[in-house]
DNA sequence: TTGTATGCGTTATCAC
DNA sequence: GTGATAACGCATACAA
């Protein structure tokens, strides 16, 4: 258990004072090079390095910004926040990652936890649209911005997202094109902007291809393995079942995918499936997924950047960033044009 | 923009000394009941929060961790953050991830970070048997302990690990029993502990069942998708093929049935694959992986736990906890009984 | 039981 | 260019 050595130890071994230590750490221009020198050394002799702790107090910087996720197991999650914290890295930035439910109450505790850690500002990955306690931080002053999904009548809060009805209607047209005609919704939580606009894409879509909105055809609640497996399963095997499935996530088209194999459904022949997210597995060849692309890296890189040139610009109410990306249809092997002979319903 | 309010803010308006507001924010004993209310009603008014920054200054405890892992979009340390970081928010821990290459170099830079943010104590989830920076540190008195993987003759060094040799055998023996007798290997780099000691397990059990160790069925180098697949699907349309995968990760075994695929071979009709770690994905019905579980729940909570009463017993360098779990094997429905018939060589 | 004074290890504002 | 010295916002030893 070394004592740790302090500034002013280095101070004393390079004859100079603990300010002039401090003049060299930060780079301040006006050192002459040869105090710079010999406080490098005393530096390395000593195997100096400073307290980040005093330094923020005394600066009132962190370095440090938080992420507010919902599940970082989840796959969605885990890959941005593998992004943000590459990304941050390189601006000498580290990331306190909170996992938390997403209520108000547990919410609200993630940020003034992350609030007291006076963390410069804050990326929120995981917001319930009526979510209040974030414009409250929002007005003190704390930089924040949302990634993917935003609270309702945010005139003002930052975020970045991707157009979700857009990405919906892309995967909606293209399996009409495909002349499916009755095709399934699989719907996370409402309160969540993402599956709201990705809801209401669906809708449209039926609408504008004339098709007909059947609500049986469409499971709308939280996203469990269980409950999804059994309505999908129920589904393919009632006796008008939909030709195509669209699922608000990737993960939930994995389990659709469950339920037509324990069915002896084959996909794309018998089911087409589409997914949204494009997380990693669904690129793998033994899934070969066809999804809606989010943009998570543009996404991710931008939210990061954008929260640190908040940050920089001292959180002057610069004109608030509202940054929509166009989502991408991605078609890979698990969606295939109807099969007429296969449904009675023609 | 509002003003931050202090402890002195508080102690103003409840009309007593900022020292009496720090003792009733950490629940001193002796404060009157009394006073305790004044404070308190004087803290909501307010809406204070402390600093933890300065708190950490004064106390000498930021009452965080940090978790070093190799790739946090990797769903085994992505399940692994998430208990840890729900684990953590019970004991009232933050946590600071860092997602850094194994490297020395990237190590050292990840660990020193940390330090310099005077985090509490560092669970290292991915280190380099030959690694020596870490020694440097824990002999430096920060409380550190490894997770999954370990350091050679880490005599001192706190570590929580499953018995990765046992697992290897257990997957060995279960394939022998179901009459495999050609079993590849895909092994990761040898310089991780887990690998390094599944590949012993692997050839041990070759040896002990008394089959023909061939090294052209073992790959071990980098797990990257393109070179496991091309290794596996070389291996599977080779003369001789091998009837038995074991793949030292579940991301492998995806590969290897993605090559399966490929060339038209059926699991496990055709060949049977047995993966290792149990990521969520195995389970899904869709996958279905034979694997050996890693005890990932336990490990996590075991390291974090010893963590955090190392922390508290104050670095006194109490006996140094080595933990090595037992490994399960868990069969599910990518392995089954060598198929006689369908290879010449016997 | 509570107040006063000092320190934690820096940064920042003055002087010189 | 460099050195004192006062913050930064708390915890804590010492008094009272």
């Amino acid at each position: 258990m070394k004592e740790r050595v302090s500034a002013y130890d280095v101070a004393k071994l390079a004859k100079v004072s603990q300010s002039t230590v401090s003049r060299v750490l930060n780079n301040y221009p006006y050192v002459k090079k040869e105090t710079q020198e010999k406080v490098h050394n005393a530096i390395n002799a000593l195997g100096f390095s400073p307290d980040e702790i005093a330094r923020s107090l005394a600066s009132k910087k962190t370095n440090t910004i938080g992420l507010i996720v919902d599940d970082i197991s989840n796959s969605f999650y885990a890959e941005t926040a593998h992004i943000i914290l590459r990304e941050a890295q390189k601006y000498d930035y580290e990331v306190i990652i909170i996992d938390a439910e997403t209520d108000e109450e547990s919410f609200a505790k993630a940020i003034s936890t992350l609030n007291g850690k006076r963390v410069d500002g804050i990326i929120v990955a995981s917001v319930r649209m009526d979510n209040q306690k974030l414009k409250e931080f929002y007005e003190s002053g704390l930089p924040i911005i949302c990634y993917n999904r935003r609270i309702h009548h945010s005139e003002k809060i930052h975020y970045v997202e991707v157009d979700n009805r857009l990405g919906a209607k892309k995967a909606i047209n293209y399996l009409v094109e495909l002349k499916h005609e009755r095709i399934a919704y699989i719907s996370g939580p409402t309160i969540y902007s993402t599956f709201f606009e990705r809801f209401e894409g669906y809708q449209e879509a039926i609408k504008e291809n004339q098709l007909i909105y059947d609500n049986s055809l469409v499971y709308q609640a939280e996203l469990e393995y269980e409950k999804v497996f059994d309505f999908s399963l129920n589904l393919m095997r009632s006796e008008n079942p939909p030709t195509a499935f669209l699922a608000s996530t990737d993960q939930m088209a994995l389990v659709i995918m469950d339920a037509a194999v324990r069915c002896g459904r084959h996909v794309p022949y018998d089911v087409s499936i589409v997914g949204f997210d494009d997380i990693a597995i669904a690129s793998s060849p033994y899934i070969n997924l066809s999804t809606v692309s989010q943009q998570k890296k543009e996404m991710a890189i931008l939210a990061l950047t954008k929260l640190l040139s908040i940050i920089k610009s001292g959180g002057k109410t610069e004109d608030s960033s509202k940054i929509t990306l166009l989502p991408k249809l991605i078609i890979r092997r698990t969606t295939g044009i109807k099969n007429e002979w296969n449904n009675s319903n023609n």
